[in-house]
DNA sequence: GTTTAACGAAACGGCACCGTACCGTATCTG
DNA sequence: CAGATACGGTACGGTGCCGTTTCGTTAAAC
């Protein structure tokens, strides 16, 4: 929220807390400017802290320390924990996947649920989401802003695949295109995350089972 | 809030450790007995607070002042917070609803994601389910433990429904149960998940629309 | 009545963390 | 050049919790 980016483009910031002063936007500077690397590597250090331990798990030594910069740092670019928590989460959306604009729905559905799948185990995204979930109700605001700006993105990008499959008359015209989006989601979420552990939820199903399974009521023919 | 151990070692669970008086059922003392309600009001209270503000958050300070015991109580019966987290997870076992024993396989599943539906606002079972997901991959031990005697308890649940619903022809011969089931749970984990932050993932859906549009593909006729 | 052990309460040392303040240094603008 | 600001470190006070231990008290068994 009262982040602000070094690039330039001075928006307003505001802060929902304005119990201290709060870090404005820089003018153009006559110091040092801002290092742009350590702008990088704080957010995606959070955000790799922010899947292994989660929102209050996480500590802002940790993610000065890993991320190699002071805490005068971060706290000269964030208003404090939570502020980085959130400009964390917003940066999810730089690493969104693109929807295949080819094929048949169903084959762009496997292909970014699959994407989905093999990211989980490497990258960060897939850890966070979880994390972030489970405090829907201990901080609505945190999640809301999360599910606004990162969920709401995922859903556009499984909302549009569906809802091509539905003209190109793949899918049945009266399919409920959100619920089917839910669906999506809601499984490959949950199934990834047992297989975290080590389960298997959906034994001998990858990806394309996954998906495959929750078409066959909505498709055409 | 979660401590995090610099040096990456996770705290030691003492549950195997003979050394200190693992808790146990007493035999038979001579001394003044265990207050049985202390037994109740410490797993309630350990299960509302897990809800509340999950594994990592929960404080065994905490546990004693809400369930107006001393702390020397809780150590007296468990090893340590990873115990009595432990502990307080298998309690919720206790409360596991029946399946219905007659009507449709569809109309059974309907009641029993209705109860869930209606308990997720209780709190309690509902917000300890995300909550201890997203531990999945940090604490697979405990997750491994929940998992196999908490989820594997409703998904066995859901299974017989399905199951029965096979049998009876109601369903397609060749569904696949696990998935199924897998489908089921995890749409109303996220669907109610959402819901807990005022958001909407399957706008006018309820419980019955959520569970026909998992079982559309899955009907015979 | 004596023994035994659980009880609630409180205190302890220790640790991790937050957020601020201050270094000496580095890198910009004017 | 001087002034301004960011940098990586480091130190600090304050807070909250952990896990343990000590109290004096209480309730059962013997």
């Amino acid at each position: 929220m009262a982040r602000q980016t070094a690039g330039g483009t001075p928006e307003t910031t505001r802060r929902s807390h304005p119990g201290k002063g709060p870090r404005q936007a820089r003018a153009k500077g006559r110091g040092r400017p801002r290092d742009e690397r350590a702008d990088a590597a704080i957010l995606t250090t959070a955000l790799d802290l922010l899947a292994e331990v989660g929102p209050t798990g996480l500590s802002v030594e940790e993610v000065a320390t890993r991320a190699g910069v002071g805490k005068a740092t971060i706290y000269r670019r964030f208003a404090g924990k939570d502020d980085l928590v959130l400009a964390a989460l917003q940066s999810l959306n730089e690493r969104l996947p693109a929807a295949p604009a080819t094929g048949t729905a169903r084959d762009a559905l496997v292909h970014v649920v699959s994407g989905w799948w093999e990211s989980h185990d490497d990258s960060a995204t897939g850890q966070v989401f979880p994390r972030v979930f489970a405090y829907a109700r201990t901080n609505p605001e945190m999640f809301g802003c999360f599910y606004d700006s990162v969920i709401e993105q995922r859903r556009d990008l499984y909302r549009t695949i569906i809802r091509r499959g539905v003209v190109s008359g793949e899918f049945r015209a009266d399919a409920d295109v959100e619920l089917l989006t839910t669906l999506v989601i809601s499984s490959t979420l949950y199934v990834l995350q047992v297989r975290a552990s080590g389960r298997d939820a959906a034994p001998g199903s990858g990806p394309a089972e996954l998906v495959d399974a929750i078409l066959t009521g909505f498709r055409s023919s």
